[in-house]
DNA sequence: CGTGTTATTGACCAACATCAAACTTAGTGG
DNA sequence: CCACTAAGTTTGATGTTGGTCAATAACACG
């Protein structure tokens, strides 16, 4: 029994961010596996149709959840950052109904369902908590839905925005509202379900609103108050915790 | 220790639809206590913003979940058939995020979180099959994502439809490619993303190509080959048991 | 410096939305 | 059994958001 590592922190910090943990709680997830592995960008981590063995901590970088549709087209279903463990439902289901890529090169940190299930039948707080995590992840497609389905594509991109700075936030990756977001407008697009060329000409608009400021690698928000408005953007989906 | 009632059934056969079973799990179920209430088309069941202390299974009609957005505009999220329970997820996550509501009719039984809890407690092959359950209710949501996101008008009706067979088929409540739909075109608007008067024109395109023949009341689904190649469907997001 | 990726621009287009009216159907009460 | 009504469906005319295509500009990287 040791402190648990830097690694393991961003599991941990990632828990806490959405539910209560114990100092034993803390010390049991400090005990897990970690296989660790480096991939580039563009990299598939997990391919739909895989039954994968093996849940995916995300340490560093940005990876997205995503498919593609009969004709080629993709769908962005989430963005994943630091402390992330994208596909902890391949716990429950065995094969995958879609795929895990890497938007930036990453550093993640493999562990073996085996190892995860002997943790959560021992500590059924921590078994909650990951419950929890999955059913957030439900919360967050719900609310990507309602906007695909019934934002425009100004209201879209202004409420990811305010998305992921407070999940950002939510784990101490960001302190203040300028900070990296290295994705492209193309996958910004893929995420939305708008094309590229349009993605382009809202950023412009925000920008010139003066709501944000961006280049391709990080992201500033000028205004909270009105890109929350812009964005129709209510926080109650993340479910976090009110103190980390 | 008793047979369980038909109520009961209904929940056994939807968690046997998607995760095994056996004898003491089905009796334990079957001990649940059921408030049952009827509710009447268009009335809302939980509401967005509510805390919930008991889970809403449905017994029978046809239930969603919706989300409003800023403008007004509904989004629906889900539809919901016998053996479901729909608010699974306000066992661990305290205040709604939408709204769950009644297309039809409705017989309900409500669980209190508590005996749900106590259950799977005791019971950690149901705390499985729940958790299953609700994670394959986020991958039906990536599902409808990838849909109003990167399908077209055509591909998303075809789609729907063959979702809402397969599930009803999966647990029992249709045997054949004929079966009760009594959702408006305004419903089925507000679930794809669309306007009443588009999902009109689509489906008479559907049924000038002979893919399926529907009135407001019941669908027939005339040819499912064709039918899932328009809708680029394919059940492996489902998960379902291969028999039940 | 090339070279490849990403961002930007412009011209044009189509899918789907909007608006408004008419038609159908199921239910209700006389 | 027949108005009457309300909800849902269908139709037509027209509008707009966002898509498509194609070219150019700006970077980042080796």
């Amino acid at each position: 029994m040791s402190i648990p590592t830097p690694d393991h922190q961003r599991l941990i910090r990632k828990l806490k961010s959405i539910y209560r943990l114990d100092r034993e709680d803390e010390m049991a997830l400090g005990e897990l596996p970690l296989r660790h592995k480096a991939v580039e960008e563009n990299a598939d981590v997990v391919r739909e149709g895989d039954a994968p063995n093996e849940c995916c901590l995300l340490l560093e970088g940005i990876l997205c959840r995503y498919k593609i549709v009969g004709d080629g087209r993709r769908q962005i279903l989430s963005f994943h950052i630091g402390g992330d463990v994208p596909d902890l439902q391949s716990l429950h289901l065995d094969v995958m109904d879609h795929s895990v890529g890497a938007l930036t090169p990453c550093r993640l940190a493999f562990i073996p369902h085996e190892a995860m299930a002997a943790l959560l039948r021992e500590r059924p707080n921590l078994a909650a908590a990951f419950w929890r995590d999955t059913l957030i992840d439900a919360a967050v497609f719900r609310e990507w839905l309602a906007g695909v389905g019934r934002r425009n594509s100004h209201q879209r991109v202004a409420h990811l925005y305010c998305e992921v700075f407070s999940r950002l936030e939510a784990v101490g990756l960001a302190s203040n509202l300028n900070f990296p977001f290295p994705v492209t407008q193309a996958e910004i697009a893929d995420a939305l379900g708008l094309t590229p060329v349009h993605v382009n000409r809202v950023l412009q608009d925000l920008r010139r609103d003066g709501l944000i400021a961006s280049d391709g690698r990080s992201l500033r928000i000028l205004d909270w108050g009105r890109l929350t408005s812009a964005g129709d953007f209510d926080a109650t989906y993340l479910h976090l915790r009110q103190a980390a």
